[in-house]
RNA sequence: GGUGCCAUAGCUCAGUUGGUGGAGCAAAGGACUGAAAAUCCUUGUGUCCCCGGUUCGAUUCCUGGUGGCACCA
């Protein structure tokens, strides 16, 4: 039996958590989450994070585990979970990775380019730019620069534009001579399996774990962190709606319906994601013996 | 009861000097390689309230009806 890592994925909501312990605790093993925003310590009731009990239950690693003012990004979790990875195979044949961020399940399956990390001086300045000169001189800067890139990038997304002419920046080599766009291959076989609902139902209980949310004290954590509102971070559902209250911009009411909203609106945004992945197995979260059954069919 | 105003997309409304209509929001689809719960792109057929009239042609003008709002009794 070779090592195996069991990826739980779906929208938000759906109910990958009560299912990945389940798992876990099946095959006696942790579960490592691959959540951007449950990272942070300080952000536990508006990014549903494991309760006490539910870790408990089952070791998890990569929860709470930041402080908002942390620099973070999907390839420092790649390294910091293959690390990770590595201690845990030597103590299981089968460890279980679930969450709903995309971009970082995907670092842990297909692996990201090996691209420098931007430093600070290099990311402000690119912003000041922005800020100063506008998205159509950055362009103008990256034809020059990458016209490779160029031709492909998205030019209206300034995020994508700043973030190559980061790199030929910091550099002095255009951002395509280290895009390699290949897949890392691992020395460990991954299951991929997805849980999917019905929309209405889907919609339904991500409405309700919100009201949920504020009943188990979201607004007074969110209070906590309103001196860290401008950290990406704190650009988060949950919170940036909330902030807005606290502003005096939004009425109360108003904010909740938005988290609401923004919530539905991400579940559809994982779902383009994961329907491109052919990859995945989808099963309805109630499906738990099928689940099992399929689990077990593949390690055997 | 009288008078006036309004009735157009799921919502708020614009518009057509008569040639079957469009914004914002909502909704949906998509992209995605170090900020990713981020960031960005695309998508607007709806008995233009109903019956009739005028007209080659009415959502637009006219009569009546229905509903809403305001004011007067």
């Amino acid at each position: 039996m070779s090592h195996t890592l069991i990826v739980l994925i779906g929208p938000t909501g759906v109910g990958k958590t009560e299912l990945s312990l389940s798992i876990a605790e099946h095959f006696h093993t942790s579960i490592l989450s691959s959540d951007s925003r449950q990272l942070y310590a300080d952000l536990k009731i508006g990014t549903a994070a494991p309760t006490p009990e539910q870790l408990a239950r089952v070791p998890h690693h990569f929860v709470g585990t930041l402080k908002l003012t942390d620099y973070y990004s999907a390839a420092q979790y790649e390294a910091d979970v293959m690390k990770k990875l590595e201690e845990l195979f030597s103590l299981n044949e089968v460890v279980v990775l679930t969450g709903g961020s995309m971009m970082y399940v995907d670092a842990i399956c297909k692996g990201i380019d090996d691209i420098p990390t931007v430093d600070k001086e290099t990311r402000e300045l690119m912003l000041q730019k922005y800020a100063e000169e506008g998205l159509d001189h950055l362009c103008a800067e990256l034809k020059l620069l990458d016209p490779e890139y160029y031709q492909i990038v998205d030019l209206k997304n300034p995020k994508r534009v700043i973030h190559a002419l980061e790199i030929c920046y910091m550099t002095g080599k255009s951002y395509t001579s280290f895009r390699t766009q290949s897949t890392k291959k691992r020395p460990f076989r991954i299951i991929k399996i997805g849980l999917t609902r019905e929309r209405e139902e889907l919609y339904e209980r991500i409405n309700r774990r919100v009201n949920e949310m504020l009943d188990a004290g979201l607004l007074e954590e969110v209070k906590a962190v309103y001196p860290y509102k401008e950290l990406n971070s704190l650009n988060t559902v949950g919170y940036k709606e909330l902030f807005k209250y606290l502003n005096g911009e939004w009425t109360l009411e108003f904010a909740i319906e938005k988290i609401k909203q923004n919530s539905r609106i991400y579940s559809r945004k994982q779902m383009t994601w994961f329907k491109r992945d052919n990859e995945i197995h989808w099963f309805h979260p109630d499906q738990k013996e099928e689940i099992m059954n399929y689990i077990n069919e593949q390690l055997a």
